[in-house]
DNA sequence: ATCGTTTGAGACAGTCTTGTTTCAAAACGA
DNA sequence: TCGTTTTGAAACAAGACTGTCTCAAACGAT
């Protein structure tokens, strides 16, 4: 068994998605890995995670970063605001998949640092949903803030999606960004 | 203090919502009362779990009984199933509100009746959803499977705004129509 | 084969939660 | 006012989870 520290974390993850209370005992069987080697790696329940929403939280800032927001807002041109929404349903696909967990576990933030940076995040992207709608992209008839709502909303519905097996993992980006950018409206 | 039942559970549904997993204390504390009254109405976690899981799968099978898509889907023409598409954001407002909580706690339905009933809701959902497809109501690229699941997120994220007051509630219902039905492209 | 490291199993105390019980105080109705 | 009912506070046992510790077995490199 190697008993790798990041190995753990992502097993941990994989099970705290399906069951978002699972005891430390549970999520160590989870990573084949017994109680004792689980707390040499993780000292405590609250330091894994907190290790998780790092790892999330980064992950998200990583997918924003990937789909340049940052960018296509300063530019503001449609062009450049549709290419980063595409590219934002693209990498929040793989997100979801390995920090979803995040998405309705609150838990994980108790850390100042951690609020500070969801904070940043959440502002980062209101402000790329205010550049798209002001550039004609995005519809102007929604707070900003709701679209940020929506997206998360959709991740969710999109892990159930996923998690029972109701659509396939290649149909996830598609069937994210039609739902996100045209409803499903004839 | 008056301690009825039906408080009761009305107010361990809002603790719920804002706290997944609350306490008997915490939760006899938000109802403003003792845990021994608690415990005097609901004999255990358990059933108190399964009080609200029933209610909760109740009022959804009220939503879509008001919304009438058993009888648009029946009827299939774009008319009816157009109105009971309305009808349907319509009526979910109010259940997002009351039984939102339910919306991610799987946790009560450890009862068998209770699995059976969501999944009879989730049928007759899919076939509305499934009619409205074949009308040219809602679109065909999608699996009718999807469409409910997108219901879901939609209903998720509208939640967590009206927590978090970053929507108003008289935007709700056209937020979640427009969203659901046009997406937010402009 | 040997030495040093890592692991699993188990025991342990401490804490929290649950559900029950008791008893006195408060609320209530006649 | 009096008697009944409801309530809150407290104590309690039982169980679960956490975090720590010990020790023997397994492992890996030399």
């Amino acid at each position: 068994m190697v008993a790798n520290r990041e190995q753990i974390a992502r097993a941990a993850i994989r099970r705290l998605n399906a069951d978002p209370v699972a005891s430390m005992a549970e999520i160590a069987e989870s990573a084949g890995v017994s109680r004792a080697t689980l707390h040499r790696h993780f000292a405590s329940r609250e330091e894994l995670m907190t290790e998780l929403g790092r790892e999330s939280v980064g992950s998200w800032r990583r997918v924003l970063d990937d789909a340049g927001i940052d960018e296509a807002a300063a530019l503001g041109t449609p062009e450049a605001l549709n290419a980063a929404l595409d590219s934002l349903c693209h990498h929040w696909i793989r997100d979801v998949e390995e920090y979803g967990f995040a998405l309705t576990e609150t838990a994980a933030y108790g850390q100042d640092d951690l609020l500070v940076a969801v904070e940043e995040q959440h502002a980062r992207e209101n402000a790329f949903y205010a550049a798209a709608q002001k550039a004609g992209v995005l519809r102007a008839d929604m707070p900003e803030v709701w679209i940020g709502h929506l997206a998360f909303g959709l991740l969710v519905g999109l892990r159930e999606a996923l998690r029972r097996g109701d659509i396939a993992v290649r149909d996830a980006e598609r069937l994210l960004r039609e739902s996100f950018l045209r409803g499903c409206a004839a």
